[in-house]
DNA sequence: TAGATTGTTAATCGATTAACAATC
DNA sequence: TAGATTGTTAATCGATTAACAATC
């Protein structure tokens, strides 16, 4: 009966994943809650409060060592493994997610990419090739795929995302602008690109409401 | 002296116009808060609170007009206005991103596109002209350009936001894996797609460790 | 008018921050 | 040992949910 972790801490283990790596390239060995609060601009009581979630890794009057802390979350975030992905929708989105070189050193290797264009079938994209939809089911199951990424137009997604789940996929790294739904035992994670857009746009015009506001006071 | 509307509420309202948007589609004329948050999966407390935000835009005993309130949140988030774009780094992503054309549909004009890459310089994209690096300032003065999106390394990312905001770009929409500092008045959307990876490997494998404890247990 | 449903206040829940005893 | 810094409890803050009077 373990603790559930609460959403917002998992959000923030990557990020701290991101600046150990980036310590451990400098060379820095130790650090402490509070000189990486400031590096990031978090609290250190965050920092503790988070890591202790998942067990005591830091020592009194020391701090954290880095690199143990680094392969610690690499543990927790399950990339200390090899996950099978493969890519739905070979446009430049697939391809852009597939030439990211960075995914394969964290444990995610690309299996395969499967578009249903016939000008794309057949192509090799970073070693990659590109296969009919229809060899969908039988790849996931003889390359025993976790992952699949769909980066298909919306109103695809839902019925390939039914077939990958029955094939045995227990992640959805969804790219489409709808929300799937899946059993209990699948998770999806969304990139919803317009509606990040749409976050920054909105921020950028009560950004300028709020100056032209503060004008008219003065 | 407006009260400051918190993060989550504006990260939900992308998703409130996508679902209006597909309720025009299908012909709805009105929606009690009660009906929408069946088919969004949230509460219909927190569509009412989360709209009230911004003004009374529902009746009693009716409910929401779809098409006025897909308006009125349009306005919310800056969409219902004209926004000019630059995309800085023309690869994959940077190309999949001038593809997409719902963009130009919420208002996003996309000017130009930038890339360092001799090969690439001069090429278009549907129907954007990509140029090097060095036309980047007169380029987003003459257009007036207040949104870039960078699609380029990690280890570029920071000169050219530098770059772009002196130029005079207000919103900066990092793809690359690294976090901007930037003035008071620009704001960042960070789009980390390794980060959302890792959260995705994070439930898969949570999910895999429960069933097989399970297993145990019983 | 009666029924439906909002707008809004109050209650609950969860997440963040502060504080400090434990301990290296 | 003294100083530093964690792990953890308590206090605060904010966000979500429940409830209901107002009103269409």
């Amino acid at each position: 009966m373990e603790k559930q972790i609460s959403k917002a801490v998992i959000s923030r283990l990557p990020r701290y994943y991101r600046y150990l790596g980036e310590l451990i390239e400098d060379g820095v060995e130790r650090i402490s809650s509070n000189e990486l609060s400031q590096r990031m601009h978090v609290t250190a009581s965050q920092i503790r409060q988070d890591l202790n979630n998942f067990g005591g890794f830091g020592q009194q009057g020391y701090g954290y060592n880095v690199r143990h802390l680094y392969t610690e979350i690499a543990k927790i975030l399950g990339i200390d493994r090899q996950h099978s992905v493969i890519i739905i929708g070979a446009g430049n989105l697939g391809q852009a997610i597939a030439n990211y070189a960075n995914f394969e050193k964290r444990g995610f290797v690309i299996k395969g990419m499967f578009d249903i264009n016939p000008r794309l079938i057949g192509l090799v994209v970073r070693g990659i090739e590109i296969r009919g939809i229809e060899e969908l089911e039988t790849f996931i199951k003889e390359n025993n795929v976790q992952i699949a990424a769909l980066t298909i137009p919306k109103t695809k997604a839902p019925e390939i995302a039914e077939r990958v789940i029955r094939a045995g996929v227990k992640g959805i790294w969804n790219f489409a602008h709808v929300d799937l739904a899946v059993p209990d035992d699948v998770v999806v994670e969304n990139v919803h690109l317009s509606e990040s857009l749409m976050r920054l746009c909105y921020r950028v015009c009560s950004l300028q409401d709020r100056e032209s506001g503060e004008e008219k006071d003065s």
